[in-house]
DNA sequence: AGCACGCCGACT
DNA sequence: GTCGGCGTGCTC
């Protein structure tokens, strides 16, 4: 019997470690390929999107089958190679399958499926007998025929209740369901006119129209666009000098022919030819560069800001599309992409997409397809970590730009890949070449250069040979003791502000944290405003005077009366974005002040109009986050503030130096670009500290050197490797117990683990966390420790009272 | 991950 | 008594 059923082994896109076997027709058998996707019932009810892993013909033992509903594609809508790579992130991530794919594929590809409720002919309910809520639902579905369940939840308004309601109508036999799948992707269709008659008809079609002329003079301009290209013309081109009316009367009449073609939402136009000479430098790295590719190893590029590394990367863009290769670029989130987008536009509109998380999803699912089809139009593909995920069909060049930028490793779900350390494993699957550019290195890949691994390619001087910027440190313990400040600035930097902009430049303040205060506390009795659902304090935002919580969204009108002791006299202490803003506002009214962080650039749209507007000078200060210091490109910013250095470089973790050292170093970046001498102003009550002072010297090598130092003698990466397990649960004691299991677990195969111990945050959303660290040496095989891990947390599933604890694995964290 | 099932407290 | 909260188990 084994050999008359048909069966496809499938990965359902949810947190499931197993493979789901279903059954198929001979004819479905026939076309079906891995990597398509079937849309199948799972569960009770339910429609879930499938991809195709396998298909084979043994029937499965212990279980049995359902039939696939549909089989959605014509063709795969991944590869080989994409597989290669989700399957590799799987293990080394240490994730379940289905949740990679899910983490992978766009959701665009994700079907949609929909339940409705719809009369059956003939039946007709003792209405009496119905109660409130199904009299409601009866009457609804009487007028509108059918229902979908989504509309029914929101008439009944309780989800819960909405679902009972809905059972209950079927029971009765009052109702059928039917369930619509349908796709999410919606092809932007644009309207064309094409010829309906054979050219030998034309005239006398012309002649039949002598008594309408208007027609007769939309026929012949039709004629005239159609004619020399023969093909259908844009219907848009015939509204713009006729009205619909006139189109439809040709349509009509037979003469015309109305067609909708798909067509895509990304056109980039190519704008000029930008292909700069090269620097003698830059001429020469790229050489170097060439020449590691050839010793096929990936390439590290060292170049300071404004080196001129987009250049050397068009330039090797150029020669891989001329030979019908593609590219990825990898950007970090958000800001480098505007700047940068634009740059390679102009150069590559035509065979470039984008994509982005800010992108919609059909703009992305556009980019997907054409790089799966070895399109022009997708010969270039930049995007952040995400875009890594594209199927291509002839990858032959990654570049990772900023490749030290902490948003290329995913830290929010699981898998908790890193793009960078990823797309050399991607540069393996494709044999393709790999370059991973930065004007301040990770500590990890440095390392790499090092040992000689990678390749390492230096840029040491500017582009535009303009002068050094100048590092100023100014000691807040002296100022304090002085009282030479105002608010958070001191006299001097107020000084070189004012000074900046009486000579028509502008000025970026770098503030760690937005809103305005994180803290309110009573002055009275110390209480600190907290988060009912978290473990952090509130932070105040002036704007809609509300006390938030960055961590869940929770919000409360702030009164200015402590909640323990009805004191009015509250502190707001700390700063954030908002009241770096207020002070600047209050000290300098008749500057122009902008504030960009997460609050203000909620959308794409926002973001870049702030761009712009500081851009065109409308803003003659910005205030902002992170944000600012990446890779931004503002030609016209002659001094850089940062108030306090202090938090970047306390912070609780290991990388919390390089981080720092990094962002000053970028920070310093983003001045002195034209003609004039820039200015990186920072304020700190650690003047001394090494990161501030290799900072000052400009000493990179000696800063890494310190830093691998120190990595070494407390066992970090590059010299240990780290994977940290963090669990949750809403009770805190099973979690405890659950944790100590684990760790207990993990002693027995491992001698450093360290833990359980309360993350600096230790709850969130009201639940509990605890983390576990394993740290094992670099050099000894991953691959073997993290199948122990993968067994382990298996085990740890099974185990009936830690059911309730989420335990999260993050590799490399 | 959803979603149904089933067991408990707080209300008409 | 019922409603609705949430813990538990299952999905080819």
């Amino acid at each position: 019997m084994a050999e008359r059923s048909y069966f496809v082994d499938i990965i359902l896109p949810l947190s499931l470690d197993d493979i789901f076997t279903y059954q198929c027709t001979a004819d479905e058998f026939s076309r079906l390929q891995k990597g398509m996707r079937v849309a199948v019932q799972f569960g009770k009810t339910g429609v879930q999107t499938g991809l195709v892993y396998a298909k084979h013909r043994n029937q499965p033992v212990h279980f049995k089958t359902k039939p696939i509903l549909e089989v959605v594609d014509e063709e795969p809508v991944v590869n080989k190679a994409w597989w290669n790579l989700i399957e590799f992130i799987s293990q080394y991530y240490i994730t379940p399958l289905g949740l990679s794919v899910r983490m992978a594929l766009p959701s665009s590809f994700l079907l949609k499926s929909e339940r409705y409720l719809a009369l059956l002919p003939g039946v007709k309910p003792d209405l009496s007998a119905l109660d409130d809520d199904m009299y409601l639902i009866w009457e609804a579905l009487e007028k509108e025929g059918v229902l979908s369940v989504e509309e029914l939840q929101q008439i009944i308004g309780k989800k819960n209740k909405a679902l009972r309601v809905f059972h209950r109508l079927i029971d009765e036999g009052l109702v059928q369901v039917y369930t619509e799948i349908k796709e999410r992707y919606k092809p932007k269709l644009v309207k064309y006119l094409d010829i309906a008659l054979p050219e030998e008809e034309w005239n006398s079609a012309l002649d039949s129209l002598q008594r309408a002329p208007k027609q007769k003079e939309l026929f012949l301009h039709f004629l005239n666009l159609y004619f020399p290209v023969r093909k259908p013309v844009l219907k848009s081109e015939l509204t713009k000098h006729f009205s619909p009316a006139i189109i439809k009367a040709l349509v009509e009449k037979r003469f015309l022919k109305e067609l909708e073609v798909a067509a895509d939402r990304q056109v980039f136009e190519k704008e000029e030819e930008v292909s700069h000479r090269l620097s003698a430098e830059q001429e020469a790295a790229l050489k170097k560069i060439l020449r590691g590719f050839e010793g096929g190893k990936t390439v590290l590029l060292h170049g300071v800001t404004a080196s001129g590394k987009t250049e050397i990367y068009s330039r090797l863009i150029e020669e891989v599309i001329r030979q019908g290769g593609q590219v990825l670029y990898l950007v970090p989130e958000i800001s480098l992409t505007t700047h940068l987008v634009a740059r390679l536009k102009s150069r590559f509109g035509p065979q470039m997409g984008v994509f982005h998380s800010k992108y919609s999803f059909d703009q992305r699912h556009e980019v997907w397809m054409h790089a799966l089809h070895g399109d022009e139009k997708a010969g270039l593909v930049v995007g952040t970590r995400s875009a890594m995920f594209v199927p291509f069909k002839n990858l032959q060049l990654i570049i990772v730009d900023e490749e030290h930028d902490d948003s290329f490793k995913e830290n929010f779900h699981q898998p908790h890949y890193q793009a960078r350390d990823m797309s050399t494993v991607m540069a393996r699957i494709h044999q393709a070449r790999l370059i991973l550019g930065t004007a301040t290195p990770s500590v990890e890949s440095y390392h790499n250069a090092l040992t000689g691994k990678y390749h390492l390619v230096e840029l040491k001087s500017k582009f535009h040979a303009n002068k050094k910027v100048e590092k100023q440190i100014i000691d807040l313990k002296e100022v304090y003791k002085q009282n030479r400040r105002k608010g958070h600035f001191s006299f001097e930097v107020l000084d070189a502000i004012r000074n900046e902009i009486k000579h028509n430049g502008q000025v970026l303040v770098f503030v760690n944290r937005r809103g305005y205060a994180p803290v309110a506390e009573c002055r009275t009795c110390g209480h600190v405003e907290t988060c009912p659902h978290c473990s952090v304090s509130l932070t105040y935002h002036k704007f809609d005077n509300k006390l938030k919580c960055h961590y869940c969204g929770y919000s409360e009108v702030y009164t200015g009366i402590c909640r323990a002791c009805g004191s009015t006299d509250i502190d707001l202490h700390g700063t954030g974005t908002e009241q770096i803003l207020a002070e600047l506002k209050e000290i300098f009214p008749d500057f122009s002040i902008g504030r960009m962080d997460a609050d203000t650039t909620r959308n794409k749209r926002a973001f870049e109009n702030l761009i712009h507007d500081f851009d065109s000078g409308k803003y003659q200060i910005l205030v902002g986050t992170q944000m600012i210091t990446k890779g931004l490109d503002f030609s016209n910013v002659g001094l850089v503030v940062v108030p306090s250095a202090d938090q970047l470089i306390y912070f609780p973790d290991f990388r919390s130096h390089e981080r720092a050292f990094q962002m000053l170093m970028q920070v310093a970046g983003r001045t002195g670009r034209r003609n004039r001498q820039g200015k990186v102003m920072i304020q700190s009550f650690a003047p001394g500290h090494p990161v501030i002072q290799y900072f000052l010297k400009e000493d990179f090598e000696g800063f890494m050197q310190n830093e691998l130092k120190e990595r070494q003698l407390f066992g970090y990466p590059p010299y240990m490797r780290l994977v940290k397990f963090e669990f949750r649960a809403k009770n805190p004691q099973v979690l405890r117990e659950s944790a100590f299991w684990f760790y207990k677990a993990l002693t027995y195969y491992f001698n450093k683990v360290l833990g359980p111990s309360e993350p600096p945050v230790f709850k969130i959303r009201n639940r509990y966390r605890l983390e576990v660290m394993l740290k094992f040496p670099a050099k000894e095989n991953y691959k073997k420790h993290h199948e122990i891990i993968r067994k382990l947390v298996k085990k740890f599933k099974t185990i009936r009272p830690f059911k309730s604890v989420q335990i999260d694995v993050n590799p490399d964290p």
